[in-house]
This record gives C-alpha cells, sequence and structure tokens, in this order.
DNA sequence: AATATATTGTAGCCTGTGCTACATTCTAGG
DNA sequence: CCTAGAATGTAGCACAGGCTACAATATATT
C-alpha cells in the first residue's frame, strides 16, 4: 500500500533539508568539543578529525561563519558565537540520547557511536522525547 | 573526553558514503513500490512522490541506470534489474524494521515514518540485527 | 636573525543534486 | 487525422562539498 503522494513527498522534503543542516551541525559540535577540552579550534585539527582536506574544512567553516554560528580571524583559532554554542549544546544532548538509546535496545557500544553519527540528524524531537522516556523507563 | 582522531575520521567518513547510497536506495525502493502496486513507475510519479522537479528525477534516474539498478528505454517507464530489485527489498525491509523500532521505543507512528526516511540510511547490519533481537524479545 | 617547517588561506576543478526553460514525443479528444 | 495537452527528455545554471596545487603567514630551530 503506498503512502499519500503529498505525505511522501514531505518525507523525502524532511529528510533533504535534515541533511543539509548535517554538516553545520558536525562542525559546530567538533568545535565546541575541541574548545572545550582546554585547547584552541584549529582549522587543520578540524580537517584531520572530520577525515577532509584542510581547505574543506576552511570553506566549511566559512559557511558557518556566513550562517553566524562562528568567528575566526586570519590566521587565528575558530570560535562559536552564543547561536553556534547553543547548537552545540543541542546536537551533543542529541548525540547522548541516540547513542544511549542504541545501546539500550542492545547494539554493541562501539557500533551504536558509529551509527548515531548518521542517525542523528534526523531525530525529530518528538523522537528525542520518546528516547528519553524509553530510557528513563528502563533505568528503574 | 575527545575520541581518537582516527576513529572520529572514519565515523564522518563512514556517515558520508552513507549519505551517498541514501538518494539511490530512495529512487530503487520508490520504484519497486510503484512497479509492485500494479502500475508503471514512470518518471513524472517518481518526481511527484519524491517531490523534485521532473528533471531531477530523470537525472537520478540516468544514475540509477549507470550504476546498473534500473534501466528505461526512451519515453518508456522505469524498470529494475535484480540487483535493482535485491537492493530495494534489502531497503524495504530495513525501513520496516527501523519504523517498528522506533514505535517500539514509543515514538508517534507518523513520526516514526517520518523519521524513518532519514534514519534507515544510516542504519549498520549490526544495529539492525539488534533491533530484530529486540523487537523480537519484546513480542514475546 | 635566517631559514625551514607547519599552518592557514586561495584558486580552480569535479561531482552530485537541486532548479527553470525549452525541445521532443506520446496520447487523447474532437 | 490532427491538434492540444501531458509526459518525457535535454540544456544550462547554481550551490554544496569534496579534492589538489599553490601562496601567504606564523612558528620553531639553529
Amino acid at each position: 500500500m503506498l503512502p499519500d503522494e503529498a505525505d511522501q513527498a514531505q518525507r523525502f522534503e524532511k529528510a533533504r533539508s535534515a541533511q543539509a543542516g548535517a554538516l553545520l551541525e558536525d562542525y559546530v559540535e567538533l568545535i565546541d568539543d575541541l574548545l572545550g577540552s582546554g585547547g584552541e579550534a584549529r582549522p587543520t585539527d578540524i580537517a584531520r578529525r572530520l577525515g577532509v582536506s584542510h581547505a574543506t574544512a576552511i570553506k566549511s567553516i566559512a559557511r558557518l561563519k556566513r550562517e553566524g554560528l562562528a568567528t575566526s580571524k586570519l590566521y587565528r583559532g575558530v570560535f562559536l558565537t552564543p547561536e553556534g554554542h547553543d547548537l552545540a549544546a543541542r546536537v551533543r544532548a542529541r548525540h547522548r540520547l541516540v547513542v544511549d538509546l542504541l545501546i539500550a535496545v542492545g547494539v554493541p557500544e562501539r557500533c551504536a557511536e558509529l551509527d548515531a553519527e548518521g542517525i542523528e540528524h534526523h531525530v525529530s524531537e518528538a523522537a528525542l522525547a520518546a528516547f528519553a522516556r524509553f530510557l528513563e523507563a528502563k533505568r528503574k
């Protein structure tokens, strides 16, 4: 049984737009991690951790700046704006919740970390809330 | 605590390559659905259901053909090769499993369908197996 | 201080996936 | 049969996100 045409189109549309934001989220979270663990967020480090060339990282950082999530000056490290920091916090919380849920349903920990990286960008607020409830219930 | 640099790069790499295959999977699954429900898979229908222009759909269909997943002749509908059909079957099974798992942990059904569209492309075989075990255990 | 190395930034290319506009072909109604 | 409208296909554009190669700057070593 095929779903309604418009519904289906909307589903795919949502998945596409989620994907469009995924890159920004990954960068912001990583930068926040780097800044948080006592160091700076330097383009080369960011590039290495994301597994891309430094040129690619710099272009993406430029996009972060365009979108008001980060700042940087020539030959200085990258910093987050308040908006960027907020986004990072939300993304990190979501990431944890996704990993925890995967583990709770029996996914091996290492695998949960791997899969969560791709999954997290597509989990809605409603689903996150459900995850939290499920984990809470299970904990008792 | 930051993860190991190489591990982290590998995670992102995996997520990127999963994303690269996602579009093909969506098309193949949809085409199989259309063919399966008694009709043809026409480019215009495919485009409408995916929420993209017909030109975009046709270009993606060309890619499916390049990759040996589909066939079509000028002004005829699209068909799947055996490889395409196999992929569609795997994708559909995975989709169902993801939706069922989301529902099982308390995500509202409609939301589960929405989120699954994006999530499914990032769920590894190991995680799928865990989902199946979890659902089986819960069913009893 | 001078130079070698590492880091940062720029330029230009490719591919993928959107789009609109236009051309072609099919198909149905008159 | 022939013409109007739908469907299909093509061309060309934009943007994102990869890459390599090169240029510029900063840092470290001698």
